[in-house]
RNA sequence: UGACCUAUGGUGUAAUGGUAACACACCAGUUUUUGGUUCUGGUUUUCUAGGUUCGAGUCCUGGUAGGUCAACCA
């Protein structure tokens, strides 16, 4: 069937689009997500991925997994592996895995060319030096001293470089195009480093390091990338990413650049998350605080809500603040669907059916989730002596309390018609027990007492019930915008961003609940089981809470 | 005070010179054995001043505001 309006399209499907119908690229379209392995991905980057085989597999094309690894200093395996690990899990299949550092050998011949075509000398200026001779934007720069150095010479030196004969910072390659140029990443660019370092995959085979404006563009030219994707920051560096291509007569490739993500509620810069992470702020990459893939996987976030997100969040060039309610409504979406629910007492008070014999056990049929299309139930044990939260009792109920207290109604999800005939306190007032009695008449699903009742609230049964810990997770941060907080960030923690429940009961089935399962805890919210549960202590981490209107009432 | 990028409800994103719309959020109601869900309705929008045009959110010019760029990082 024909769709009447065809979604519109984003700018950067546009273009690709356009290109197809021009027949520029008749082999079809191929992109790259280019990460440096030096960290772990983050929701920032889930936008990129989205984006770069999105665009693939819209236009028929293939993604390209490539490592920018050009800085050994900063960058190891381990990274390599957690990188492959998100990407796959938010469910791309690249078409290549591939790393900068293969074209090393390629990057250095290219290099030589440029010094060849006197587009390239080598420079024995110090870093404060070349630095000073940068200009600002505003004032021009002034022209190094080895500006003018022979072909051979350059070729000579170069050669040395590469040979180990100098020191780390003695000499670096620079391109000679113009120090005066109004765009500072065009004013004589490094292209090369000496660092006498071993990379994480070529070793110690080379001891200078390609820059990332040297590296970049050339890798997409080589791997015949032809719709570069970036964020806008990299925007002042396309004109020299255009002019290695032009000068080296290399594939050209094309870079165009998107606003990157900003989130409310967090950070998503690689150094305010390291030092989450450093500070102890957080347990680690993975905490499911953390706005990281490893984080949203821990919280209980499912790829599929990821990409959902991404999907809704569109791409532009403007500046964004991308609101966090947007991604819990995403993944509140997809596990209205899919999550089986079950009842989770996380602030027990004992609520005794005075009128239910006390031997009795009943093993009552409930439905896992009535949003399902093949309904399917589980057994869940009822007796006497059961587990409430505590504020599902009130002594003095207000008006529209579709819940308990004394001469209140409320069936027990699954299970009878309760009225609440009396409750204890202890000395200091606190309610210990709470009493009703039931109506026989009213189990679910054959409830012929014809008594209707507004409110539903969950329970457990105390004799078989499970002990559990609940982490309840909040927004990191308790400001929207943290863009122009700096580092004052730390400052903004929200304290209230992990609570831990130590103790609470659950319905005995979850004893067979596996690691990152995704319930929905009735009347609380999403939860799934943490890695840290074990054979005698579940643990369940808090994705998101379920909407609230009856908090907003209350706060009225 | 140089170059470049950007400006549409509270937040995002569409409208490709021809009725400013969609989602989230918010509000009201509906449905509901979850105060969840569903469904319905509502509030709230083109930075500014000129110009081109029969017609401008869209094109042009100026202004204003925000952002990016001066690492031997990527």
């Amino acid at each position: 069937m024909e769709e009447l309006k065809p979604k519109s399209l984003n700018f950067l499907e546009e273009i690709v689009q356009d290109d197809l119908a021009s027949g520029k690229y008749s082999k079809g379209i191929l992109t790259r997500f280019p990460p440096e392995p030096n960290g772990y991905l983050h929701i920032g980057h889930a936008k990129s991925i989205c984006l770069n085989f999105g665009l693939a597999q819209r236009f028929g094309g293939g993604t390209n997994l490539r490592f920018d690894d050009t800085n050994p200093v900063t960058e190891e395996t381990e990274y390599v592996e957690s990188i492959k690990k998100d990407v796959s899990w938010l469910g791309f299949t690249w078409a290549n895995e591939v790393y900068t550092s293969d074209y090393f050998e390629d990057l250095y011949q290219f290099a030589e060319k440029l010094i060849t075509l006197s587009f390239a000398y080598v420079d024995d200026s110090t870093a404060a030096e070349i630095a000073a001779q940068k200009g600002t934007p505003t004032t021009p720069g002034q022209n190094s001293p080895f500006r003018n150095r022979s072909v051979e010479e350059n070729l000579a030196l170069f050669r040395d470089m590469k040979a180990g004969k100098y020191a780390d910072g003695d000499k670096v390659l620079r391109a000679k195009i113009d120090m005066a140029h109004a765009n500072m990443h065009m004013r004589d660019p490094l292209m090369y480093r000496i660092r006498h370092v071993k990379h994480h995959r070529s070793g110690d085979k080379w001891c200078i390091y390609p820059m990332y404006d040297f590296a970049h563009g050339q890798s997409d030219s080589i791997e015949e990338i032809t719709h570069s994707i970036c964020t806008l920051e990299f925007d002042v560096h396309r004109p020299l990413y255009d002019w290695f291509l032009d000068k080296l007569g290399i594939f050209p490739s094309h870079q165009y650049e998107f606003a990157r993500l900003n989130l409310s509620h967090t950070v998503m810069s690689k150094r305010k998350l390291l030092q989450l992470v450093n500070e102890k702020v957080v347990s680690g990459w993975d905490d499911p605080r953390m706005p990281t893939i490893s984080g949203l996987r821990r919280r209980g976030f499912t790829p599929a809500s990821i990409r959902n997100f991404c999907e809704r969040i569109g791409v532009a060039k403007r500046d964004n603040l991308i609101d966090l309610s947007l991604l819990e409504f995403c993944i509140r979406e997809d596990l209205n669907k899919s999550a089986d629910r079950v009842m989770a007492v996380l602030d027990p008070i004992k609520l005794v059916i005075t009128n239910y014999p006390a031997d009795k056990t009943e093993d009552l049929q409930i439905e896992n989730n009535p949003e399902a299309e093949v309904i399917t139930k589980r057994s869940v044990p009822f007796s006497n002596e059961l587990y409430i939260e505590r504020d599902d009792f009130m002594i003095d109920p207000p008006k529209k309390f579709f819940r308990l207290g004394v001469g209140l109604q409320v069936r027990l999800k699954g299970a009878y018609i309760v009225t609440c005939t009396d409750f204890k306190t202890d000395a200091a007032g606190n309610v210990t027990e709470v009493h009703a009695e039931y109506i026989p008449e009213s189990k679910s699903g054959q409830d012929t007492s014809g008594v209707s009742v507004k409110g539903t609230i969950h329970w457990v049964s105390v004799a078989h019930a499970l002990e559990a810990e609940v982490r309840n997770f909040d927004r990191l941060l308790i400001v929207e915008d943290a863009s122009e907080l700096g580092d004052d960030f730390m400052k903004f923690i929200n304290p209230e961003s992990l609570q831990i429940v130590p103790k609470v009961y659950v319905e005995p089935g979850l004893k067979a609940a596996k690691e990152g399962q995704a319930l929905q805890f009735i009347r609380k919210g999403y939860y799934s089981l943490d890695a840290d549960s074990t054979a005698d202590k579940l643990v369940f981490n808090r994705t998101v809470t379920l909407k609230d209107t009856w908090a907003k009432e209350k706060a009225k």
